[in-house]
DNA sequence: TCCTTGACGAGAT
DNA sequence: CATCTCGCCAAGG
């Protein structure tokens, strides 16, 4: 049933709207998989380059980028953001 | 099989 | 704010 949540999961990201942003626990609950944000987190991890999911939209409760400010990774989630209109600070917080 | 590692989260200090 | 402590749980060693 793994790959039911997994589908459940992408799914649920598919849905976030451009110019906005959802937390991994969120997406999880809304996948019906609540209090497993790590399972949310490790799916997208694994997820290949050029999918076309808006893996970019997932960030920490709190809106935070999920990368350490400077890395490669939290380079390209903020100017994907940034890209479709989100404000992100320099330190990865987003509104 | 046990132990360690995370794109995590909430609460307490 | 910055740390810590727990709870959670799939993978990989």
């Amino acid at each position: 049933n793994a790959d039911a949540a997994r589908a459940a999961i992408l799914a649920v990201v598919a849905a976030i709207p451009a110019g906005a942003v959802q937390s991994y626990g969120k997406v999880a609950e809304r996948a019906g998989l609540p209090k497993r944000a790590r399972l949310v987190a490790r799916t997208l991890s694994q997820l290949p380059d050029g999918s076309g999911l808006p893996w970019h939209r997932v960030v920490r409760a709190g809106d935070c980028i999920a990368f350490a400010p400077g890395s490669a990774d939290f380079d390209r989630q903020r100017a994907l953001l940034l890209a479709e209109g989100c404000k992100v600070s320099a330190s990865g917080r987003v509104s």
